[in-house]
RNA sequence: GAGGAUGUAGCUCAGGCGGUAGAGCAACGGACUUUUAAUCCGUAGGUCGCGGGUUCGAAUCCCGCCAUCCUCACCA
């Protein structure tokens, strides 16, 4: 029914000869970039003479009666082109306000019977609320002070068949703004500004790892087994060769592959797939950064990885304190960096070394100890008591070996492994090793991790392919994991992880 | 997977002691040449998430299902 006017409309429009589905606009000007135009504009009394315009914004100032103070004259402003989407309509009789809005921002538009002529308003009468037009005018001022393009020549581009959002209120309910997120990105205050922040950021970083001589590869998604993390995948199959494959759920067995193929700087920035829940923090399909470097170390990553966020903040504008909901993270560098053992001893309570002890919190919380390796134990009491606590930025060192198999351990400590997890408000955002590259050590941690152990307790599936690539020699390096949403969410101020996906997994409908 | 909340017009929301549905915005008709969520007059718009039950009668009570959100679990 509302769609049935607006069908009527495009008939209408399209007899009035023009294509209700416009064409190309060349020469149009974003609207963000006339805004910053409006000191052109100036006003000039009949004697010629050209007055500067005071400020508009001022409080208190009429602008009436400022132009009644200078005498008779007229505004004189830039000829611009503009093209965007009908946010607002104000029909007065035989002028209409219309609120534009392109991607940098909103404009008033003065469409006058007078300045577009008869053919031109009822083009105009034929707009609807979310119709995309262009248009050619005067920058200028209305008697409010408003900057404005006043039109002189109106052009149609795009019909919206479907009424758009409440005007004042916009989307709201959360389902809808993901279904649709194309009406949450024009409707909704924020929405696109964080889409293209993210990009900013992503760049930001890419940037970072450039300008250091990695380069960026991509590595299969479809795996034929499932490495690199302790997650479910999903399954697929593949017809031809009928063999069931997984999606990957790490990128980092393919990128260490090459690092013995000689790609001493190599990352990949790139979707993930785990077949695990959804929360506020997970989504199924998820960007992941890795990175790896030769003859580096997991601190050799550390420096790294605040280097990536630095250069992301500053992307941003440079703020160091960002809010993030209720709470506040302050970015300053350097981060923190604490050990394992320490915070487990200043947040649980209970002493690292003391494995009866931890297996007696562990209990407490929840989780039967018994025939579970005490590490295991003393990681779960890890992740229950200490991780929420980690407001960060905080770098972890010096987490036991035998949770972290693709880990080289520290030379004469062999039970503490080379790696930092960086913290910031109790989520895990990134994940470094000194990567292991003894390939008999290795091949015996996928076996030991194998035996023994359920396989959700397992870090790593036995993948017999990459032991024989490290028989071939893999340098020592650095290797570098981070979760590129969760970092987002910490410098969007997004409290879930589906305000950063564009498009987050939904049930489908119907 | 478990618990809680929500689902009423295109959108934002009222209503709900069981008696057959309401506002604002959007839409449609009309007035208005400097409006700012424009204003004013008028009109139209709904299987009240889906299915079943109780009842003379259900949007309202009961049961089941679906979807979303929150919390928890798995995980990053």
């Amino acid at each position: 029914m509302h769609e049935s006017s607006r069908r009527h409309k495009l008939e209408q429009i399209a007899a009035l000869g023009v294509d209700p589905w416009g064409g190309r606009f060349d020469g149009r000007q974003w609207i963000g970039d006339l805004r910053a135009r409006a000191g052109e504009v100036c006003y000039r009394l009949e004697t010629g003479a050209e007055v500067p315009l005071p400020d508009m914004q001022a409080e208190g100032f009429d602008f009436r009666a400022w132009k009644s103070q200078q005498g008779a004259g007229e505004m004189v402003g830039p000829k611009v082109r503009a093209a965007g989407r009908i946010m607002l309509q104000r029909p007065t009789g035989k002028l209409v306000f219309l609120n534009l809005r392109d991607w940098t921002g909103d404009i008033q538009i003065f469409v006058g019977k007078k300045q577009v002529g008869e053919a031109g308003f009822a083009l105009a009468g034929l707009f609807d609320l979310g119709d995309i037009i262009g248009v050619d005018g005067q920058l200028a001022f209305t008697n409010t002070g408003e900057l404005t393009i006043f039109a002189e020549q109106l052009h149609f581009l795009c019909k919206s068949l479907a009424p758009p959002p409440e005007k004042h209120h916009g989307l709201t309910d959360p389902e809808l703004r993901q279904r649709m997120r194309y009406l949450d990105l024009v409707y909704t205050d924020g929405v696109l500004e964080r889409f293209l922040q993210r990009t900013k950021i992503v760049h930001a970083i890419r940037a970072t790892l450039d300008a250091q001589q990695f380069v960026e590869v991509e590595g299969p998604t479809l795996h034929a087994i499932a490495g690199g993390a302790a997650a479910r995948p999903f399954v697929t199959h593949h017809n031809a060769l009928d063999i069931d494959l997984y999606l990957r759920i790490a990128l980092e067995l393919h990128l260490k592959r090459l690092m013995v193929g000689g790609m001493e700087r190599v990352y990949e920035l790139g979707r993930v797939y785990r077949n695990e829940g959804i929360s506020p923090r997970h989504n199924p399909e998820f960007t992941m950064l890795e990175v790896y470097q030769a003859f580096g170390n997991y601190e050799t990553m550390m420096d790294l990885t605040e280097q990536m966020i630095l250069a992301a903040i500053d992307a941003l504008g440079g703020e160091y304190r960002r809010p993030w909901g209720k709470a506040t993270v302050d970015f300053t560098p350097p981060f923190a960096r604490r050990t394992y053992d320490e915070l487990l001893a200043e947040h649980a309570g209970v002493a690292p070394d003391d494995p009866a002890g931890l297996a007696r919190v562990a209990e407490e919380l929840g989780m039967p100890t018994a025939g579970k390796h005490p590490d295991v134990v003393k990681n779960f009491v890890f992740e229950e008591r200490v991780e929420a606590r980690l407001t960060g930025p905080v770098f972890v060192t010096d987490y036991p070996a035998s949770i972290c198999p693709l880990t080289k351990r520290r030379p004469g400590h062999p039970q503490i492994a080379e790696r930092f997890e960086l913290f910031i408000q109790g989520m895990e955002v990134a994940n470094a090793y000194t990567e292991l590259n003894d390939p008999d050590l290795q091949e015996q941690l996928f076996r030991t991790q194998l035996e023994g152990l359920p396989e959700e307790d397992s870090m790593a599936r036995m993948d017999t392919d990459f032991v024989r690539a490290l028989r071939h020699g893999m340098p020592p390096a650095g290797g570098l994991g981070v979760g590129i949403d969760r970092l987002v969410m910490l410098l969007t101020n997004a409290q879930s992880i589906r305000e950063v996906i564009l498009f987050p997994l939904l049930r489908p409908t119907e």
